[in-house]
DNA sequence: GTGGCCCTACCG
DNA sequence: GGTAGGGCCACT
């Protein structure tokens, strides 16, 4: 077993391979498959991963590996093997897989250095400018110093210089300085003499350190004893004490949890936990649906499912939404499990990821709640997977590997033979179809917990609001009933979405709009800096005082973005105090948290925001929901839009009354007729997925048919809708019969950052109808990606048709 | 004949 | 992705 089958960190098609590596005595008990190394790969050192060892290649004159980045395995077998059903799942390069499947941290850097093997004053005068005396200098300085290309070929080739690649890791560990004696107790008291009887903060630091079991934090001593590094250094060379480096993890969370105990199960609860109980003790695979009502406890069956797999020694991985939006939720795990949980989500440091990712790879924790990409914890002995809210688009990754971590879930259940439960209170069509058939576990929670009863939900319709002469956003019946509860003292929840209701910039003379000049849509003005940005490119610009047309200065902002409704509310409502959360509001770290702690602690009546708002959260005091445009997101081209309207009511529904006080819910639509609308109000989940279906059975989406969307765009229009038509016709002929091909047609937004976009949606039945198909399609263009900046791009199961 | 530039095949 | 090496053209 000398030879090491690795994976190149090189994301192109001509790499997507394995190459082999003959592994150096020296290095045989650490290159393993998981492990990172650095192999010469061409003229340069580059990164790869080892998935293999073998002891014949085909190749007979084998590098050999340089060195290795990790002394053990970073990825377990599972994994590895995983990686390799990942790039077939989403036609991704192996090595795209392998990085997704890891913190950040363990991407390679790469630096070029220029080693000088002559004297300097040998070297030319601009290039002593640059080497400063150094014998080492970055490549990028000569760059910086406008030294040609062809000047630095010659001084290789006369053998002044070497050019070296150096790859370098950035899982750096975070350090801190610690305290301990050197000696023993006895020692130490003999020699105290050493220290002369002026030194009292010597002696007194001395003292202390003998009374402590374990090596102190040296921060911690100077803190207690006051002491500056002086004595401490005069300590250190007497020999008294040595000062040791320690690894420490960086503390996210801050403080502990208070311990919270199992509640009691109400009987629909125990119904629901039995089967996933004997599927644990059984070490039985199957996928359980559990739908449950907004309030019917599904947490609570969570954390008893994962007792018990606790107590059998097993580990539990626990994906939620973006667990930054749910810091109630994670309190919950924490104070359930206390240090056995680890958290990783998308508002920590890339350091903090990667202490998460360790304290779960040494196995110090046996609990990982975490965001999508959490489903590639690195534990061995699994015994449950649970996705909460598994409705929520966040779990279907947008780029490469375009990977649902649903489908990796069951892939991990099926190779740990644990359960796999997926819960919400809006399944997808498509989870809510196989458990009708009986693929998946069908598991019903129809009762909340303490009886209550699901908040009222009223409809308003804006059209008569408009008919009455009403022209401000907010209807009658909102307007009374704010002004009630804020008289009442209790809270508001106001959400609006947005998507589609930017506030945009208009000419009230002409009708001009700004747009984006490298994207097909309308800038949005952000009052705060008092410019228009835009939300696909991030472009900004200050907003015109005039016309950019007709020069008019009637130029205006029209649409309902917060800050707007923000003002209006402030307008109608006087005495209200307002917390508004969107993307403005909460982009600094931290700032989420602290705007909804000042919700929860009575700081404001209303909290006015976005869908971010509609999810997760739990407070008291609310007892009014109101929905500001509740068709707002309807009419999208994406053919889940009334299936996402109708979680996005439901869910925002479930915000208000769930503790003593009855909630109470206004929606305000210009369609009150749509049957989503209707049947969200009435909470008939039921009757919605059963029309829904007959809607996508005659469209012929899914569930009914799989979906992949084919990507592609060029920055020169004409080229776009070449290479979309020449896809098209490739994709006509090779397609299986079962397969439909629509398109090629623009996207919904045909260009963004420059560039023209088409797409073509494939549906089929089977994987196998298209999967040559996708494949030769790859093939075949591959040249003109590489060379032409033609970019295509296969998406199985997409989520946005944008 | 040689220097410069672009294309392309290859990397184990 | 990065590079060397081949082919091709231009210019001393």
């Amino acid at each position: 077993m000398d030879i090491a089958k690795v994976v190149v960190d090189v994301p192109v098609s001509a790499t997507d391979a394995l190459f082999d590596y003959h592994i150096p005595d020296h290095l045989k008990t650490v290159v393993k498959p998981g492990v990172r190394v650095v192999v010469p790969f061409g003229p340069r050192h580059i990164m790869g991963f080892v998935v293999d060892l073998t002891d014949d290649s085909d190749f007979d004159k084998l590098k050999p590996i340089q060195r290795v980045m990790d002394y053990e395995p970073i990825l377990t077998p599972e994994l590895l093997k995983l990686s390799k059903w990942l790039q077939h799942e989403t036609l991704c390069f192996r090595i795209s897989a392998l990085q997704a499947m890891l913190p950040a941290v363990f991407k390679a850097k790469y630096e070029k250095e220029v080693w000088l093997l002559t004297e300097e004053d040998a070297l030319p005068d601009n290039w002593q400018r640059v080497t400063q005396g150094r014998e080492v200098i970055p490549f990028q300085d000569l760059q910086d110093a406008q030294i040609p290309d062809s000047q630095i070929t010659k001084h290789i080739e006369v053998g002044d210089i070497e050019l070296k690649y150096v790859v370098k890791g950035k899982n750096r560990v975070k350090t801190d300085t610690y305290v301990k004696l050197a000696l023993s107790e006895p020692e130490t008291l003999e020699k105290l003499d050493d220290i002369s009887k002026q030194a009292k903060q010597q002696r007194q630091a001395l003292m202390w350190l003998i009374d402590q079991e374990e090596p102190v934090r040296l921060k911690q001593l100077q803190q207690t004893l006051d002491v500056t590094r002086g004595p401490i250094k005069a300590l250190e060379d007497k020999g008294f004490i040595s000062l040791v480096q320690r690894e420490i993890y960086r503390d996210p969370h801050g403080a502990e949890q208070q311990p919270s105990q199992s509640l009691p199960l109400t009987e629909q609860q125990q119904n629901v936990i039995n089967p996933i109980m004997d599927n644990i003790e059984q070490s039985k695979h199957d996928v359980f649906l559990l739908h449950g009502v907004t309030g019917s406890g599904k947490t609570e069956i969570y954390l008893q499912s994962i007792e018990k797999v606790l107590a059998k020694g097993e580990e539990a991985i626990v994906l939620v939404p973006e667990i930054a939006l749910t810091p109630q939720m994670v309190t919950r795990f924490k104070s359930r499990f206390g240090a056995d949980v680890a958290v990783l989500h998308s508002g920590l440091s890339t350091g903090e990821k990667y202490d998460e990712w360790r304290k779960i790879h040494r196995r110090e924790v046996k609990v990982v709640v975490g965001a999508r990409s959490a489903i590639f914890a690195p534990f061995d002995r699994l015994g449950i997977i649970i996705i909460d809210e598994e409705h929520e688009t966040t779990y279907k990754q947008e780029d490469y590997p375009k990977y649902h971590a649903r489908e990796v879930a069951k892939y991990r259940g099926d190779y740990h033979q644990c359960p796999v439960v997926l819960g919400s209170a809006t399944p997808t069509l498509e989870s809510y179809a196989r458990a009708q058939k009986g693929v998946y576990r069908l598991l019903e929670l129809t009762e909340r917990i303490n009886q209550q009863a699901l908040p009222d939900m009223e409809i308003v319709d804006m059209r008569k609001e408009l008919e009455k002469g009403n022209r401000t956003m907010f209807s009658d019946a909102l307007v009374d009933k704010m002004s009630e509860r804020i008289n009442r003292g209790e809270q508001v929840v106001l959400m609006l979405n947005r998507r589609g209701y930017a506030s945009f910039v208009m000419c009230r003379e002409c009708g001009e709009t700004v747009q984006c000049e490298h994207c097909d849509i309308s800038m949005t003005y952000h009052r705060t800096q008092h410019r228009l940005k835009c939300h696909y490119c991030n472009a900004e610009r200050p907003m015109p005082d005039v016309c950019p047309n007709c020069e008019s200065d009637a130029i205006r902002f029209f649409g309902t973005g917060t800050q707007k409704v923000e003002e209006a509310l402030r307008e109608q409502m006087d005495n209200a105090r307002i917390i508004r959360m969107d993307v403005d509001t909460t982009s600094r770290k931290g700032a989420h948290e602290r705007l909804l702690q000042q919700f929860a602690d009575g700081e404001a009546d209303i909290l006015l925001g976005t869908q971010m708002i509609a999810k997760g959260l739990d407070f008291e005091n609310v007892t009014l929901v109101g929905v500001i445009a509740a068709d707002a997101m309807l009419h999208l081209p994406d053919f889940r839009a009334a299936e996402k309207s109708f979680q996005l009511l439901t869910q925002v529904s479930g915000r208000a009354g769930r503790h003593e006080l009855p909630g109470e819910v206004v929606v305000q639509t210009y369609t009150p007729e749509h049957y989503t609308v209707e049947m969200a109000a009435a909470y008939d989940y039921q009757a919605f997925y059963l029309r829904e279906m007959q809607v996508r059975k005659r469209f012929g989406y899914p569930p009914y048919y799989y979906l992949v969307l084919v990507n592609l765009s060029h920055s020169h229009h004409v080229k776009a809708v070449d290479a979309s038509k020449r896809v098209a016709e490739l994709l006509a002929r090779e397609l299986g019969d079962d397969a439909q091909l629509l398109g090629p047609s623009p996207s919904p937004m045909l260009r963004i950052k420059d560039r023209y976009r088409y797409q073509c949606m494939i549906k089929y039945r089977q994987r196998d109808d298209v999967e040559s198909a996708l494949s030769q399609l790859l093939n075949q263009f591959q040249k003109e990606m590489t060379q032409d900046d033609l970019q295509l791009t296969v998406d199985f199961e997409p989520y946005y048709f944008m």
